[in-house]
DNA sequence: TAAGATGATTACGT
DNA sequence: ACGTAATCATCTTA
């Protein structure tokens, strides 16, 4: 026999008044059957989830227009509210996780949650103004902005992905809720609650996800710092120009901005790489300038042939044209040959300089030229043979001399001449 | 592989 | 902000 029909049948012969509220409180000899039959609802709810689906529906259904529901309801109403089940009130708002807190500012700050592009390339300038290194160096620049929108990019589906799931989840639970507020007292408030505890259980998620997606990031921009880190050795050429223009401002070397933005530019590398580079050369060169005349000397040389050339160019002009036309074949902008230091790295051979050392120049003809040129650059001074090595400019406390050479002098040879037009008469 | 060279970083002074 | 001096970390060379 169906157990619904039956039910039916033992709860046939009991008044009610229908009302939810009112409690079927049976005086004549049914009461234990009664008690009985309230029993084996409450069974049948209980394991309504224990059967099919069709089955189930098709009871729930029975039971949701049993006569007895009101009353079954309204008991159970008053169970929950003694039990205390019902809402304590929300008083667990979440508040404002610090934590979590942490982990959205620094996603924002590095760029991956916020807006698209702007916020990763702050981030990866920031990167890189803390190494001290500009902003160019564009492979590794655009590598690690590569790597970083991919963590966004994940991030950004993981987190849709969830918001999703929140969502579909929520809304599943509370159409369940309603459903079953029909058979069982269930508040607003209690959905409400049972939604709060869905988002912070999904917000837990969440936080998981952000973490780790701060972890990313961090392993990738230490990385990325790290790749910058390594040093790597300038470029013979960069390296070359860098002591051209040390040891032909030997007296001053201390690069005007200008000239370190040009130093930068044709060596390829940094401004504040430049004045890394001359910041240790100068140390260094103080340190030891004995270790340093070879150098000196081989620089001093180049500089020199292409001083002479251009000089001897200038020269010949100037037997022609008036005596104040500067270097006609000189490119250099701020390196340039006329700079009266490098004969003071000549005279720093110790002697040793020689002229064989200068290609293409015999001793006599070296001598004219750097007559020539001292005179037209206003240095003949620097040529008196200073048996030790001591540029002058460098001072005995182990600091340099007011500029000889004005540091904001871009073309030595442009500074040359003004000296050379105050000298010369 | 050790020693030296070299670019970068740091602490401090001006 | 820039320079010096010391130091670190890595690269180069013998």
């Amino acid at each position: 026999m169906d157990e619904q029909s039956h039910l039916m049948q033992t709860l046939g012969g009991v008044t009610l008044t229908g009302h939810p509220v009112a409690l079927p409180v049976p005086h004549d000899g049914t009461d234990a059957r009664n008690k009985q039959d309230i029993g084996d609802i409450l069974h049948q709810i209980m394991t309504i989830t224990d059967q099919s689906l069709d089955e189930a529906q098709a009871k729930k259904h029975g039971l949701n227009c049993h006569r007895m529901k009101p009353a079954l309801f309204s008991v159970l109403c008053e169970i929950k509210e003694k039990t205390g089940l019902s809402i304590r009130g929300s008083q667990d708002e979440d508040p404002a996780d610090p934590q979590l807190m942490r982990l959205d500012n620094m996603l924002l700050a590095e760029g991956v949650s916020g807006p698209e592009k702007g916020g990763g390339a702050a981030a990866v300038a920031a990167a890189t103004a803390a190494v001290g290194v500009g902003a160019d160096n564009s492979i590794e620049h655009s590598d690690y902005r590569a790597k970083l929108s991919q963590i966004r990019q994940i991030y950004h589906t993981e987190l849709e992905k969830y918001e999703q799931a929140c969502n579909e989840f929520t809304t599943h639970v509370m159409n369940l809720l309603r459903e079953q507020s029909r058979t069982r007292p269930i508040s607003p408030k209690e959905i409400e609650r049972m939604v709060n505890i869905i988002h912070r259980k999904f917000s837990s998620i969440q936080m998981q996800l952000k973490q780790s997606t701060c972890e990313a990031v961090m392993i990738l921009r230490s990385r990325f710092l790290d790749a910058r880190r390594k040093r790597r050795n300038f470029s013979k050429q960069a390296t070359e120009i860098l002591n051209e223009y040390f040891y032909s401002h030997l007296s001053n070397p201390y690069p005007s901005e200008e000239a370190k933005e040009e130093l930068a530019k044709k060596c390829a590398i940094t401004v504040s790489q430049v004045s890394n580079w001359f910041g240790n050369k100068r140390i260094r060169y103080k340190k030891n300038i004995g270790k340093f005349q070879e150098e000196a000397n081989l620089y001093a040389a180049k500089t020199a042939v292409t001083a002479a050339q251009a000089v001897a160019a200038a020269v010949q002009n100037s037997q022609t044209n008036s005596p104040a036309t500067p270097n006609s074949g000189s490119s250099g902008s701020y390196s340039l040959p006329g700079s009266g230091d490098m004969f003071m790295s000549m005279t720093g051979l110790n002697g040793s300089y020689q002229p064989t050392q200068v290609p293409n120049t015999g001793q006599t003809q070296g001598d004219s030229i750097r007559h020539t040129i001292g005179q037209s650059l206003g240095y003949s001074d620097g040529l008196r043979g200073n048996p030790l090595y001591s540029p002058h400019g460098l001072n005995g406390n182990g600091g340099w001399h007011d500029a000889v050479t004005p540091s904001s002098v871009t073309s030595p040879i442009e500074g040359a001449n003004s000296v050379h037009s105050d000298t010369s008469n």
